[in-house]
DNA sequence: CTGGTGGCTGTTAGCGGTAACACTAACAGG
DNA sequence: CCTGTTAGTGTTACCGCTAACAGCCACCAG
């Protein structure tokens, strides 16, 4: 076995299917999208051949020539942290049945390859795109608003959305978050974060949790930050030395679940009271949480239905720009105290 | 503000960027790919002209006319299960520099769903694919091997490849881990695992496993599926039916990480002695297990690598087929005894 | 018998690029 | 002066498919 079938003559087009099932070639174009009126009889002899030869149809060609594209692209900045994925079942979900499928493109977080990402991503014509955060590079922004489709960004509406936002403020959250503990009555509180200059939106949460502490005369008694690794280790290590450098610390407020998670299971390991001497809490409502001897306190950021709606926009694509604001719920778990 | 600018007038071609410059639409296609002698100044005026204008090139028509589209397929059954996107990694790196670029379906384990996202995929006549498993159905098959470009079946190699393939004999890798735990001294061994019926790896690897210890004149003492939900919820549950059911058990074969993980967290949390009263096992080698109080026990599956080589083998694109074995590692972790 | 009216199928003209080749000026060498 | 070469640019003919429209035939009403 040499080549995967060196293909017996060249690679097939509608016209080989149309002389094979002696028709022309736009009664086979019809046949194989179900458009127009053809006869049952035309319609089998075209399936048939097609099926027969192992005809599969260039889009290139159709999408070239219809000017439309059923693909919809989607810009994350990772996959490997848990959230994007069910942001993508969402959108799949939604899609599935409108024709519409979903391109995903990857940042790592780095606005120079969002950028060329997008660039990529607008050159095959794409009928929507979907885009996490509202942070772009002004390049960015031009193309994207200059490409006459419908554009989603999501996951965080604290800002000026170029055409439809769905998400949550990040902010608030942090806010949020930053009063539910501050009402538990704990007052030494520690951050725990990603360093990533360009996770907006986890910046974003620790800027409404300062807020939220300074307006009840607090602030953050230490802070630390980590980069790249495995989140639960990170989570375990960063913990163990903020307990280290500030003893008298009460709550650690995680940027997220993950390395929340791993503080939590160093706590337990080490005997330490929780929610009693510290009270911990993190950020997503990641599943993975379920299976932890105990529930972290988080808050859900809504990610299966930010998707859902991003792509209801999409496929619907109505003329005036929508921002759709959703409210994460929070999850107080067991690691605050009552 | 309503429609993302609705275009001054239509939107963007070659033609526009050649009157604005004032060449023909031939020398600036030259420019934009950088194919071809351009004199300076010319070459100058043209990007300035398609900055200035934000012109985004169709690929769709470049495709067609060019015959060539630099993209790989890549097929797998889900992206939220943390071994996928290690794979991805490898093959975005890889394919980082060589012009190509991943596009990644998911089928979420259906093989009517493989089935048409790797046609959907083919229309676009990418340069190759990618496809996780060896097992997919005819049609699947017959479309992938007359498709005319490299095709790459990775993770497993118990089978007949189409084209090429990469990835570790699953078979081979159940069969060690039970060679170890026996030599290790254990009994009464179980299996916990997935119920998936499309998880082909994993009931390869159930059948090494069995095939070792049928060889030492063992069998599975219990066995318990799952299916859905969190996975490390998963695994405590199983883990705790498991142990109810047959006490005398002494080694908990799981079919990934996740949920060994989840088993480990149990079997700390209700004081069992690990690795003396049980042993524990699972496969992956997830980085989230480095976070984990106890390393548990299991053999990473060369995610990094296989994604690697299946893009190195569509970038390359070798006449001849190849079949490339990894040879993962056994980690014994912590929870096998010594 | 004529003129609609629908159902079905074919024809024509691109979609927006690029390969391949044709052309042109400028200059070198014989 | 002519020819050959080279760098830079333009022309032509598609790529494989579909929109839009043009036929054609059977059938029916008037």
């Amino acid at each position: 076995m040499t080549k995967p079938t060196p293909d017996p003559r060249h690679t097939l087009t509608l016209r080989d299917v149309s002389e094979a099932s002696g028709v022309s070639e736009m009664t086979v174009s019809r046949v194989l999208r179900n458009r127009g009126d053809v006869s049952a009889p035309t319609r089998e002899r075209v399936l048939e051949a097609a099926r027969a030869l192992g005809y599969v149809p260039n889009k290139i060609a159709g999408a070239l020539a219809s000017q439309r594209v059923n693909l919809v692209g989607v810009v994350i900045p990772s996959l490997s942290n848990m959230v994007f994925p069910e942001v993508m079942t969402g959108i799949s979900e939604t899609l599935d049945g409108t024709g519409l499928q979903p391109v995903v493109g990857v940042t790592n977080y780095l606005p120079d390859r969002e950028e060329s990402v997008i660039y990529e991503m607008l050159s095959w014509r794409p009928s929507g795109m979907i885009i996490a955060g509202l942070e772009h590079s002004t390049a960015a922004r031009t193309m994207l608003a200059r490409a006459g489709i419908p554009i989603v960004e999501i996951m965080d509406i604290d800002g000026d959305p170029i055409n439809h936002a769905v998400g949550i403020s990040h902010r608030r959250a942090g806010r949020q978050m930053a009063e539910e503990i501050i009402a538990a009555g704990y007052r030494k509180i520690a951050f725990l974060g990603t360093q990533m200059p360009n996770d907006f939106r986890a910046k974003k949460r620790l800027e409404g949790f300062e807020e939220a502490l300074s307006r009840a005369g607090l602030t953050l008694v230490d802070r630390e930050y980590y980069s790249g690794g495995s989140a639960l280790l990170k989570g375990r290590e960063m913990t163990a030395a903020v307990l280290n450098r500030t003893p008298d610390v009460d709550f650690l407020y995680y940027s997220n679940d993950m390395i929340g998670a791993g503080g939590l299971l160093y706590c337990l390991a080490q005997g330490i009271d929780v929610p009693g001497r510290v009270g911990l809490a993190g950020f997503n409502g990641v599943e993975l949480l379920d299976g932890l001897p105990r529930k972290l306190a988080t808050m859900d950021a809504c990610r299966l239905e930010i998707g859902r709606k991003a792509a209801r926009l999409i496929a619907d694509a109505p003329p005036a720009s929508q921002v759709e604001e959703l409210f994460p719920t929070l999850q107080p778990g067991d690691t605050i105290r009552h």
